[in-house]
DNA sequence: GTTCCGCAAATTGGATCCAATAAGCAATAT
DNA sequence: ATATTGCTTATTGGATCCAATTTGCGGAAC
């Protein structure tokens, strides 16, 4: 027989469509924060009754990404600046980690994909994609390391600031500095050197984290 | 007018109340990993229809710790030895990094409350509350670092190997160890000797990885 | 004019009902 | 005897309907 199988029991549900959908906008920033999200709104906007909506909702907001109030409804939920400043402090001590474990363990196909990412990252004009080449490139990365939980926790992390991140990248020379460290800890990886890459993402979060605070009156708007 | 009030806008729903029931079974380890939740069933033990219930399993499965396949339902997520291991490494590298951060803030009250827990775990003989004892005498001291994400993060981790931690406390010395080094953490807090609370909470969770790995066989039961 | 009350519209939480799928079993064909 | 098909039951996913709560507004009381 000659067909290529699909795993059918893997489609998504209609509540894990709306759940991804608002995830993306939320973290993207399309949707600011603040911003109520009403069940029949979403509902018809996904041609779908409110119990689908309901349950993303409920996702979403034990992903920390929305609060809820009972009987008022959801809004997208954001961060002062010292819950930002914790979440960077908290990728200051698991991201590292996480590099180091990985570097022994990456293959030469994924150091191939991440350069791909990397090159793709700094020669691409389209501000809107910068964010999401990004992560692609820093996941890469440390996917190799295999440490699922540790990468959900960090994925999450990455969620709350996510629209923070893509503003900075914007602004002064978050681009072009992103883009010269993302070689450094490419270059660490691909020599083998843990302990350099891990101290390149220290730095390199650093700086994010510093640039994310002399601008954080320019972002909050 | 003298009256206490009660925000009443918190109050439950019944999926939270649904949710946090089956939470704690789950953590506790009264339900068996592999274990089958149908709706149904669920909703007839809370006297509720099935909506509040499926909210709360979505909501546990945001969680990690259970585990739905459409179509088919739920069942109590378990952990590899690699997945548990993967857990402690990431308490780890967390804790003591919170415990560093608490110890400066923490006040007298607090100090006290935790030597009350402290008291408490070490003079329980009901191999029940030891689990609970033990959680609470942690988050005690964790609580006064303020640091929201990590705390969250930090309580997910301890969900999901909760179970085991309860049964390795009563195994071989668990109780008495755990016990002696409890003390030793809270004096370093008591002295405001931050590095060493930390490194004695290292040493604290190494001690219990490595009782649970050697009893792994005997836990997996 | 201001405050309070009450009603109506909007919205959420939950119950009931229906559709889609899975799983077990019996019947039939080979 | 075994494999395949079709049926029946159990269970989940989703839609529709109803109840509870919030919120805004208009009128009455002062």
């Amino acid at each position: 027989m000659k067909l290529t199988p699909v795993d059918i029991s893997k489609t998504a549900s209609a509540s894990t469509i709306v759940f991804e959908a608002l995830r993306d906008a939320i973290i993207k920033g399309d949707l600011a924060i603040g911003e109520a999200l009403r069940q029949d709104e979403i509902a018809k906007l996904f041609n779908v009754s409110r119990i689908p909506v309901r349950e993303a909702l409920s996702r979403l907001e034990e992903q920390g990404l929305v609060r809820t109030q009972r009987y008022k409804g959801a809004v997208v939920s954001g961060l002062s600046a010292e819950e930002a400043t914790e979440i960077f402090d908290f990728r200051l001590l698991v991201e590292p980690e996480i590099i180091r474990r990985a570097v022994p363990l990456i293959s030469a196909e994924e150091l191939a994909k991440a350069r791909g990412f990397c090159k793709a990252f700094s020669e691409s004009d389209e501000p809107m994609s910068w964010g999401d080449l990004n992560r692609e490139f820093h996941s890469k990365l440390y996917n190799a390391s295999r440490l699922k939980f540790h990468l959900e926790v960090v994925d999450n992390a990455m969620n709350r600031i996510d629209r923070y991140l893509r503003a900075q990248l914007v602004l002064s020379d978050g681009m072009e500095r992103a883009n010269s460290e993302h070689f450094g800890i490419l270059e660490a990886c691909e020599a083998g050197d843990a302990e350099r890459a891990a101290e390149l993402t220290t730095a390199h979060i650093e700086g994010v984290k510093e640039s994310f605070l002399t601008h954080l009156s320019l972002l909050q708007s």
